[in-house]
DNA sequence: AGCACGATGCTCT
DNA sequence: GAGCATCGTGCTT
């Protein structure tokens, strides 16, 4: 019920190392307005997918029509579908021509939690392809700047997370991904699965 | 509570 | 034509 504004991220953050960027995003508030509604949930769990070296990262396929937003300037969304069903999004991060983003994995609802479980029929926020059916994040969205005010897609500032708190370790469901890319510990998830606010 | 599997369509080879 | 940064269901323990 806080009405207190948070600053929105901008395009200076993405700017630091995907690494940074995917430690700094836990608690982060990822904002939507959806029906003329506001949503807003805690980030509570991140991927890094780094350049084309990264044999988990789409860029690894080099510049494709699917690609060619995370060779972009940072701040903006990467949404792709996946396995027929699910919708991913991602925060492009570091300077333009070098391919990264960071992956939103689950939020925790804070605003808006009703109308995000009912989008889910009740079910959980928490997975990458649940909070995009929660906050109605689709193929529209994808290349949107982050960093705009005004927009109906957005990250601000939201609490802070010590290190203690916080869970790092390998990336979840890349099948096929070769070593050293399947081990490197690029996940930043919150303990317990749930931030205290 | 945990595992196996099918759904489903876009992207790249 | 294969593979996929997943999810939900249904079956087994």
């Amino acid at each position: 019920m806080s009405s207190v504004v948070k600053p929105i991220l901008h395009h200076e953050f993405y700017n630091l190392p995907t690494l940074t960027i995917a430690r700094e995003l836990i608690g982060a508030r990822l904002g939507r307005v959806l029906e003329g509604r506001k949503l807003v949930g805690l980030i509570t769990e991140t991927e890094a997918y780094i350049g084309e070296e990264d044999q988990a990262c789409h860029a690894k396929a080099g510049r494709t029509s699917r690609t060619q937003i995370m060779y972009g300037p940072p701040g903006h969304a990467y949404v792709y579908f996946t396995y027929g069903n699910h919708w991913m999004l991602n925060v492009v991060t570091e300077k333009e021509d070098f391919p990264a983003a960071v992956l939103i994995r689950a939020i925790q609802p804070v605003e808006g939690a009703e109308l995000m479980s009912a989008r889910r029929s009740g079910r959980d926020t928490f997975g990458p392809g649940k909070l995009t059916q929660a906050m109605g994040i689709t193929k529209s969205e994808n290349t949107l700047d982050l960093t705009e005010a005004n927009s109906n897609l957005w990250i601000e500032a939201g609490v802070s997370v010590p290190d203690q708190s916080v869970t790092i370790g390998p990336r979840v469901g890349l099948n096929t991904v070769p070593e050293p890319w399947l081990s490197k510990p690029w996940r930043f998830l919150v303990k317990g699965w749930k931030l205290n606010i």
